[in-house]
DNA sequence: ATATAATATGCAAAGCGTTGAATATTCAAT
DNA sequence: ATTGAATATTCAACGCTTTGCATATTATAT
């Protein structure tokens, strides 16, 4: 392992964070793990576009799956990952250099989500 | 601000950072202030690579420069991130899952390199 | 075996980031 | 005013990412 590989591999953990749509995911597993459905109804996306975002944070070791039947549960792949991204939180700023405030974890059941954790 | 948009600068956030050159910039700078000239000598990039990788960083806001005479001197914009990047590498895994090691930042006088802390 | 529900994969078009090379700017010195 | 040194900007070619869509897979129930 060089040193210009483990910069590499860095920028690739990165990488696989700089979407919008793969944070909101992680938020939503750093509560519990949630499965495709239950993570398409609150982003409001077609599930292959969800489960394309799932498989990239899959490839970058993030997130691990679980299968329960027909489901598939998804959960951080590292405790720690949770805590550093809420740190990593406070560096975020606006275009004038303000800081940004993020929006409260929605947890609970959802109304129109198929998932057994909603249909109770 | 809505949600979707926290989520979008944060991203933008990683995306500056989804880069092995920049990543090494950040580093060097987390030991101290360093010109343009002396990042060059380190990286064995020609200076306009640097000074792009240099901009993005800036457009992000993860750097500040202050100029004196013709040289101009690059630091971490915030005394947080430095602390919050080393904590990010214990996340870090090759491709077999296995956790990476940086090399120690490289730290003093350099032989090749221009400008006056080196020259002396 | 078939049908259905949940999820995954493959593919193509469009968009964006990376890189090298040429050129522009800024400052100091003569 | 001109030169030289340090740095910044611009531009174009290439490659990778994103996204929507069609299709494949896996498991359950009948």
């Amino acid at each position: 392992m060089t040193a210009r590989d483990s910069f590499e591999l860095q920028a690739q953990l990165f990488r696989a964070l700089s979407h919008p749509v793969r944070l909101r995911i992680l938020q939503i597993l750093a509560d519990q793990e949630a499965c495709v459905c239950h993570l398409k109804t609150i982003l409001h996306r077609p599930q292959p576009y969800v489960s394309q975002q799932l498989a990239t944070l899959r490839d970058a070791g993030l997130v691990s799956d679980r299968r329960e039947g027909t489901l598939i549960f998804y959960r951080l792949a590292d405790d720690r990952l949770a805590t550093w991204l809420d740190l990593g939180k406070e560096l975020v700023k606006d275009g004038d250099g303000n800081p940004v405030s993020f929006p409260p974890a929605l947890e609970g059941a959802l109304a129109n989500c198929p998932c057994p954790r909603c249909q109770e």
